[in-house]
DNA sequence: TCTTGATATGTAACCGGTTACACATTAAGA
DNA sequence: TCTTAATGTGTAACCGGTTACATATCAAGA
């Protein structure tokens, strides 16, 4: 790789003149410049990003934290994330933390000291401490981590709201429920938008993890214990496909005999059979935003603390009924 | 965040003790070793990234570059590299190039400004020049760059071979296949065995894109242009839950009227009804292997270019029958 | 006692950029 | 013609580490 010297001897001008047509700052005779691009496109330059970092203390990167990439939640976030982040220049470093503060810890100072730009973060560590004496840009995103940073979130509760609305109104009267882990702000919001409009019609509940195999072994509870129910929504799209799964396992029909809905709009609702009615939050928007949001945060546009709650909507496929009229 | 300088203040020592000590390298006595010691612990210090890798020119940095995240292949493949990678202090920086030479040229020329130390790479341009003048350790995964680039993929042709095998034993008569794009030299090996040993009982056969929406086209031409048929393989899971899908819409039974396997081993085959039979290929460890590869090149440990094959197997879920005695 | 090698430590160059500052030239305005 | 501001360019300091090299001390062996 060709350095900023040799471009410089290569077009007769000093490293400062390179480094001005580089970054089009301060004046540059026509002649230089153009002497300097030539120089530049010969020797194939590009300038090193280490040594400008060094200086500049900034990166163009920025870091991802998440609990586990292989929850098919994550791909979408992080597609989203690294779309925006590159068309503006910068790279993503991924981080699973698989929500252990320790795993956490160390790559927080890892990127500290590899000085990144800003923080995106998608684990729930409401009270890290971590996270206080951290002075870098940072978004939450689809957590809420603590009061003075970003959030970016779907409208749980709402979400909760309309799927309980949705079940009421295609004829269901026993309603189930399964929750997601307690500890997650903006998952519990669906669990009580959705018991608020369920009322008294809501005749079992229980609680998972986000693993197929915790939701597999809940429904199975659920079925034993709160059965018969004609609807049942799921914290999330995997609980979902679990309940579906058990559902057929046990030869009941869906949606004639039980009607479920899900919460995430990932692309697995789509491969179930039948294909899974469900709360969709704009996973890729949410992405986007909080990587604008971050952004802006970064080059300091705009540096009030806020939170951003997106709308959710109602994607029917086939584990509900026809809407009556 | 503190600097070397501070630290070498603060324990009355210079900079070059200071960095001796870090480094465990050149002689240190142990007094000033103490002295040292506290003054990090007290200043909080870590030595600056950016840095150390100015003078080093080595980043601690791993580039990983896939088609698309989002491809549920992928994650787990991320995740064992994240964690190898990880484990030995090294970060890793996403890039999706949606297999497009564009995207995948710009990424190439920030990783090497960014002096990232190594590269791996599951996108299949078999012929990009960019990697060829790239002198940068590097290793395929999943793909087959070129001779000369280490690879890591699994036995598609073995593979292949093993779910004619398995359809025909369990009494498949009339095969049939969806095969995966054509230019993924990894997946047509798939194909290859499949056809090898099915022969003449193959009846029908096309072809698709890993995508779900896709996948389900195909399921739909073959279903209408070659039914009936009572095996079929599919060159992907995805692919599998199309055809799974498609069959329970048109109320084929299976696997009593149809059997299905697919291929990956992805969570997602665990999600469909019923439970898919698939060619499990050892996607963790096949991005473990990979990754340790990488760290060996780079360490300059060994050198000789080879390719991994790694083995698959077959996991009997419920959309193949019982091995018949 | 003198030599020699091991131990210990500091100074300064270096990695490859960016930019403050000094200096030179030129054109416009008084 | 003299000032002054705008334009153009180079030198060197700086970012925060690593390490080559110089130098100093000390103990062992000749």
């Amino acid at each position: 790789m060709a350095t900023i010297k040799q471009v410089a001897k290569h077009a007769n001008v000093s490293v400062a003149t390179v480094s001005r047509v580089m970054n089009k700052s301060g004046y540059v005779s026509e002649e230089a410049k153009e002497a300097v691009e030539k120089a530049i496109a010969e020797l194939n330059y590009a300038p090193n990003r280490v040594a400008r970092s060094l200086y500049k203390k900034s990166s163009n990167l920025i870091g991802l934290i998440m609990p586990d990439i292989t929850n098919p939640f994550f791909p979408q976030l992080a597609r989203a994330i690294e779309d925006v982040a590159n068309q503006h220049g910068y790279q993503v470093v991924l981080c699973n933390t698989d929500e252990q503060l320790k795993k956490e810890q160390t790559y927080l100072v890892a990127l500290q000291t590899m000085h990144v730009d800003g923080l995106i973060i998608t684990t729930n560590h409401s009270h890290n401490p971590n996270y206080e004496t951290l002075d870098l840009p940072m978004v939450a995103l689809d957590r809420i981590v603590k009061a003075g940073i970003d959030a970016v979130v779907s409208d749980g509760y709402e979400g909760g709201k309309l799927a309980a609305d949705t079940l009421l109104q295609r004829g269901a009267t026993r309603l189930a429920h399964i929750a997601g882990p307690d500890h997650l702000k903006t998952v519990k919001r669906r669990t009580e938008g959705f018991v608020e409009v369920a009322g008294e019609k809501l005749v079992g509940m229980t609680e998972s993890t986000f693993t197929f195999k915790d939701a597999l072994k809940a429904s199975q509870e659920l079925f034993d214990h709160a059965w018969p129910f004609d609807g049942i929504f799921a914290a999330n799209d995997v609980i979902a496909a679990a309940v579906l799964q058990e559902a057929v396992r046990r030869d009941i029909r869906v949606p004639e005999e039980l009607q479920v809905i899900g919460y995430d709009g990932i692309e697995l609702g789509e491969m179930t059979s039948p294909p899974l009615t469900t709360i969709v939050q704009p996973i890729y928007e949410m992405g986007r935003v909080a990587t604008e949001r971050l952004l802006d945060l970064i080059e300091k546009k705009d540096t009030r603390p806020k939170e951003m709650l997106l709308p959710v909507t109602l994607l029917e496929r086939h584990t509900t009924k026809r809407k009556e009229r």
